[in-house]
DNA sequence: CTAACCATACTACCATACTAGTTATACAAG
DNA sequence: CTTGTATAACTAGTATGGTAGTATGGTTAG
């Protein structure tokens, strides 16, 4: 099976206006890798396929370019960015920081029981996926997890930075089936990060969160490895670009 | 003198496209207040002011709302949001997550010389906007300080994170003019995070900016006490929305 | 005098038209 | 055969027109 743009489309909700609806579409084409690092597109294909103007296309490229997903090249086109190792260790070098933050924070100020509850209910779910090795289910309740923290800890923007840095690391996450971390562990990791929390201990929550978010460390080069043609091929020197600021 | 829209768009450079300067232009009239919280705009509005058409306005409202700076309902008009407790809160927190991340990096890793000598020489032209109570000029040189350890680290995406948060506290920052924290203060809490990369102690380095990133903490009850107009009145629950992800 | 209603004047969203710039190709000259 | 140039076929950026929905103010019925 085969998923296509339209399939992704055409499965959307209706509610929302196009805009929102097509970003948030190419967006998980790119990351499930049905758009590939590297391929063009162009505004009036995808309103084509969508049977929809150019102009809400236009707008998604737009947010998609500000998430580092696309590069639009005036007069020229608009490609899939390829994965870049110094993007994905800068957006988890970011993610990392937020979310220990999040975690500390969590342990300091104490979780409703309502919250922990709802992530103990989460971490029971994902173990389930272990056996059959489901991991699309997975990272649905993966990212379940890390919002319901987030949010339940009152920290909504610090959900939003998360949301935003995490389609570079979940493209190269999609690249690792199935030879990623195992789950098994990686439930482990979330089952430590809530039992430091709801004992209220911010120095191992913390440290529970850090070490989660260092797993992708361990997969990264040999993705590199095996998939050149996915990856930005430039060098990746100290100073990443000269100024692209907003 | 009054800032007007007007002349901030006249002043910009013509390079670029005109959405990103439209971007540039309101968001520094946002934060500069030359644009109120709360203040209806309009895309012809604009679009008239600045002798363009109405669809690079529209792309620059769209942006600002993703910011949090403006609010687009549709149908209804677009208005300048109210400096929210919450959203400042949490703006805070994840810029302290962030930027302490980056000390305790470039402590850990080492920051070239050229980078030291360049904040240094920053630190040293912040003092002397002390006895003029230069604060615009300081605000500047502060932002620039920031941005030069950022990126002299190596944490492009992280300092346009900082970049993306910074908004809603420069807001009120230029609200607090002159009551904020004294600016030898200041320089000098830039002079400790300095010193402690300096001499690759990353402990310190993360704590200095932590003690820095806290400064606001102390200005923001006095200042809503003081300008209700400009604040929203909502209160603050623990949990600010129920689903605004992307 | 009050309250419901409708016409009007807005709004943002989307579609379409036009402009300006880049790239690839065909063709002619050397 | 190679190279330089003109041109045609793209691109994204900007401008403008049309549509659907919302707020408002005046009017009329109660």
């Amino acid at each position: 099976m085969t998923t296509t743009l339209q399939s992704l489309w055409t499965e959307t909700s209706l509610d929302g206006n196009v805009r929102q609806r097509l970003y948030l579409v190419l967006r998980q084409a790119i990351i499930r890798m049905v758009l590939a690092p590297g391929q063009a597109l162009s505004e009036k294909e995808i309103a084509d396929a969508c049977d929809v103007s150019r102009q809400p296309v236009r707008e998604a490229f737009i947010r998609l370019s500000e998430s580092g997903l696309l590069e639009v090249r005036p007069q020229r086109g608009t490609y899939v960015v390829r994965i870049s190792e110094s993007a994905v260790m800068e957006a988890r070098f970011v993610r990392e920081a937020v979310e220990a933050a999040v975690a500390r924070s969590a342990a300091e100020s104490g979780l409703d029981a309502s919250v922990l509850t709802e992530l103990n209910e989460l971490i029971e779910r994902q173990r389930r996926c272990a056996a059959p090795q489901d991991y699309s289910r997975f990272f649905q309740l993966d990212e379940a997890f890390h919002r319901a923290l987030s949010l339940g800890a009152g920290h909504t923007s610090a959900w939003r930075v998360i949301e935003e840095v995490k389609a570079q690391l979940d493209r190269v996450r999609y690249l690792s089936i199935p030879e990623s971390t195992p789950i098994p562990k990686l439930v482990d990791q979330h089952q430590a990060i809530v039992d430091a929390i709801a004992r209220q201990d911010p120095n191992a929550a913390e440290q529970a969160m850090c070490t989660h978010q260092r797993e992708i460390l361990h997969s990264l080069p040999e993705l590199m490895r095996r998939f050149p043609a996915m990856f930005d091929s430039s060098a990746t020197p100290r100073m990443t670009s000269k100024r692209e600021t907003a």
